[in-house]
DNA sequence: TTGTAAGCGTTATCAA
DNA sequence: TTGATAACGCTTACAA
């Protein structure tokens, strides 16, 4: 038999209170006398006694445990994003667990299920795509939730997100200011909320530029076929506009896939084109020196997330909701 | 109140046994009729009933979770395998707790403990340092446990490794095959096994050519500040050695920041070296698309060691333990 | 075909 | 300063 507060109890002739209290370190205050805790600790110790969190959990109803469900655990972003949660998280004394949800709102919708089931506390998630049952239930119930990097406008949810509009804005802007007359944007995903609004940033810093928007010169990536699609898009692009001198790449993938395009091409982009990218990855900035990048506060984004959602574990009522929007720094 | 197998029973003026049997899905094989069974599902359905895994957990005595305990979940490689043993595991209808010892042993024991509290059904470890007593602990009592990519040789436990030495060996002969006449060695992290392999299959290498070893082209860069280490010890050796032309990098990172450094220096690396890597990471394969690579097989990682965790769990029993050794591939 | 009751390991409320 | 006992929500013999 395993070692339990209940062996430990008759072990020792004491009570299973007794040692229940002691054991989870109430034992000063409940005013056990200092030997009793002694002796109790001691043998707990000796024997390698380790609580049941399962039953603890059942007793206390809580977990001390938070869901995290991205789209893909092992994307360079979404990595950060998860050591940058679990690490405050930690801290504070829960564990995460981390779910992927592979960008498929069906399987999103089955993992918010079972980590609910599992009696996490809260649950940060990076939204798929659609909305779903399960988000509109545990926002009208109040369930701890915080979205981060994308978010619902139709639900009055917590959120951390960054300005992906302003960024973008500030980063084309960027790209005009050092000479660029023709930008483009590569985009994927259009869809999505956040995509829409980088698209938007780049084609207002366009319209203050006094420069004209050209929708031949925005392409929107295939997310599911992003190799082939954007090796056909670029190829196009150039094609129909020899001139253009500026790219602003929406996200990681598409800057580097694009980069492989150039590179295949013989193409000098690094002198050719003026480059920006949002956010960045492992080497863009070696293979592309004089890219620039607005950058997306990781570290601040996982911290403000877990803040959230620990003040909402712990105020219990609804509450209003946080909305946070970061800003990026550009490189 | 929340829905539960109780109250869904008085609801429906039935047992929690017939309820709790049916909604776990047995309720055909008890014998139940098709009509309760109907009812029931029907009902629970209609209330959004989230059966509660601690309380099944603490009955049945098995969790459906497994933990994970890697280095660093930010690090490309680590977050790759965490996806490779996520999903098999996800198949199978496991949860995965991940989380992060940052490469400290203390960490890594506390964190055993806490997985353990959870009442995980078994562990997946990429180990630190050095043992620690809950390895031991583990090993004796028979504990699921599988260790990868790293292991302890003084330990007789489930592992899945890939064969450092053989694939260092056999990288490090193409680049001799390629026309390396003095190849030197970029490892970290000597005192771990996994490091001590490579450096030995690199050794090996050299003596099947007939080339003799020196120790002053074995760098061992310092992990904790590799980024300034890699650039002096790098210097250094093309002062010493300015004949030096192939290059094995132990480990990703280090292959990067070799890079960054050859990229400052003005140096042609691609033509000037020939070179080698133990597996890849984002863009090294454009960065130097001469490179070697010795690819370690990721998925079958995982694969591997889902399959023995998921049956050390099945069959109860201690059982023999399985040693895993995969191969890399050469690109 | 369905119900009764005990038990999983903790915590918590009183009482002693 | 300590102990009895119920409760958490579910499963599972064993009865009926």
């Amino acid at each position: 038999m395993s070692v339990s507060v209940q062996s430990i109890a008759n072990d020792l002739g004491l009570s299973k209170a007794t040692v229940s209290s002691i054991l989870s370190g109430n034992g000063k205050a409940k005013g056990f006398s200092a030997a009793t805790i002694e002796t109790v600790r001691n043998y707990a110790d000796s024997l390698g006694y380790i609580p049941n969190l399962l039953a603890r959990g059942l007793s206390t109803g809580k977990s001390n445990t938070v869901g995290l469900i991205i789209p893909a655990v092992g994307d360079t972003f979404y990595s950060q994003i998860t050591q940058a949660i679990e690490k405050p998280l930690g801290e504070r004394g829960y564990s995460l667990i981390v779910a992927s949800s592979e960008g498929d709102s069906e399987k999103e919708s089955k993992l918010i299920q079972l980590l609910r089931s599992q009696k996490v506390e809260g649950l940060i998630i990076a939204p798929s795509k659609l909305q779903s049952p399960e988000i509109t239930e545990m926002v009208s119930s109040g369930f701890p939730l915080v979205l981060v990097d994308r978010y619902y406008p139709q639900f009055d949810t917590n959120y951390v997100v960054v300005d992906n509009e302003g960024a973008s804005r500030e980063l084309v802007k960027c790209l005009i200011k050092n000479g660029a007359k023709k930008v483009a944007i590569l985009t994927t995903d259009t869809h999505l909320f956040v995509m829409k609004r980088r698209l938007f940033g780049y084609k207002s810093a366009l319209a203050d530029a006094g420069m004209n928007v050209d929708d031949s010169l925005c392409l929107s990536i295939d997310r599911a076929d992003y190799h082939n699609d954007t090796w056909k898009q670029l190829g196009n692009l150039l094609e129909k506009h020899p001139d253009v001198d500026g790219f602003f790449m929406a996200t990681h993938y598409l800057a580097m896939e694009s980069i492989r395009f150039f590179m295949s091409e013989g193409i000098d982009y690094n002198n050719r084109f003026k480059l920006g990218c949002f956010h960045t990855t492992t080497a863009l900035d070696i293979l592309a020196p004089k890219m620039f990048f607005s950058m997306m506060p990781i570290n601040e984004i996982g911290q403000e997330a877990v803040s959230i959602l620990i003040d909402n574990i712990a105020e219990k009522k609804p509450g209003n909701t946080v909305h946070i929007t970061l800003n990026n720094t550009l490189l």
